[in-house]
DNA sequence: GCGCAGGTAATCT
DNA sequence: AGATTACCTGCG
């Protein structure tokens, strides 16, 4: 068990931030599943967290899945006070982090994303992890690799409710199992490049790749506009938010704004 | 029962 | 380039 006395981190808002999918909440805290490993969690103040993990799995896995090196009172602190919408955001969402998760796992669930609502995302995922991911702990699935899902068939992708992404997702399998899209490699290109890297794969669009470049890579300057952030932006900064305020970090106040734009209703 | 959901690609003008 | 439309299916 390992305790975290640490600013800037807040496990619910982080479960609820639209990045992740399997971090989810528990009888006692939250529970993420990552790279094949189980990390319960605990908030145990507003500025102290407990984790259930060693301190090899912590120093080598976690520590950076969390992002606990990050600095984002720095950020927050950066906001412009004119900026009263993001001032608010901010402070509403401060406990937010932005992960680093692991890369095949956002590509493949990002692109189920697409016209699904969270739940039946989450439902997706569930169902592809049980379908051919290693069984970590009793019922517990790790998600699949990539060449565990490019083994599959069609009609076993079709069986997870994916729909007509069934085809992106085993393309796109494949192309990672058969390394013509090394996705590790990645991290060695500029935001830009990575980017179109991820544009080529059948199925993934601005939106997508822009969560991917966000939550895998940690590109904090990757800005992904879902309906949440068009509606706020439309509604709050006259159809046309001010990257340039924010540059090299608008995906942190992009996590902001749709935390706040989705918790409390606010658009549509 | 029924519209819609964290979009994308194809097919128009 | 910019606008329009079909698309699978579970959730609310």
């Amino acid at each position: 068990m390992i305790k975290l006395n640490i600013a800037n981190l807040n496990l619910f808002q982080i479960a609820e931030s639209g990045q992740c999918f399997r971090f989810n909440q528990t009888e006692h805290g939250y529970r993420t599943i990552a790279e094949g490993k189980i990390l319960d969690m605990c908030q145990e103040s507003p500025d102290s967290i407990t984790l259930n993990c060693s301190k090899e799995d912590y120093k080598g896995y976690w520590h950076d899945y969390l992002d606990l090196s990050t600095d984002y009172a720095s950020y927050i602190s950066a906001i412009p006070s004119n900026d009263s919408f993001m001032t608010e955001a901010a402070i509403y969402g401060s406990g937010i982090r932005i992960l680093r998760q692991p890369l095949f796992e956002t590509l493949i669930s990002f692109i189920i994303s697409q016209r699904k609502s969270i739940p039946a995302i989450k439902t997706s995922i569930e169902a592809i992890c049980r379908m051919c991911g290693n069984e970590i702990d009793e019922g517990i699935y790790a998600f699949p690799t990539p060449e565990q899902l490019a083994s599959c068939s069609m009609e076993e992708i079709l069986s997870c409710s994916v729909g007509y992404r069934a085809r992106y997702i085993l393309s796109a399998a494949r192309s990672v199992a058969q390394g013509k899209t090394p996705l590790e490699e990645l991290h060695k290109l500029d935001d830009d490049d990575v980017f179109k890297a991820l544009l080529e794969f059948d199925g993934v669009g601005v939106k997508v790749a822009n969560c991917v470049r966000l939550f895998g890579y940690h590109r904090l300057a990757a800005f992904p506009e879902d309906v949440w952030i068009i509606n706020t932006i439309n509604n709050y900064y006259g159809g046309k938010f001010p990257l340039d305020l924010y540059e090299g970090f608008a995906g942190v106040m992009q996590q902001y704004m749709f935390f706040y734009a989705r918790s409390n209703k606010l658009g549509k």
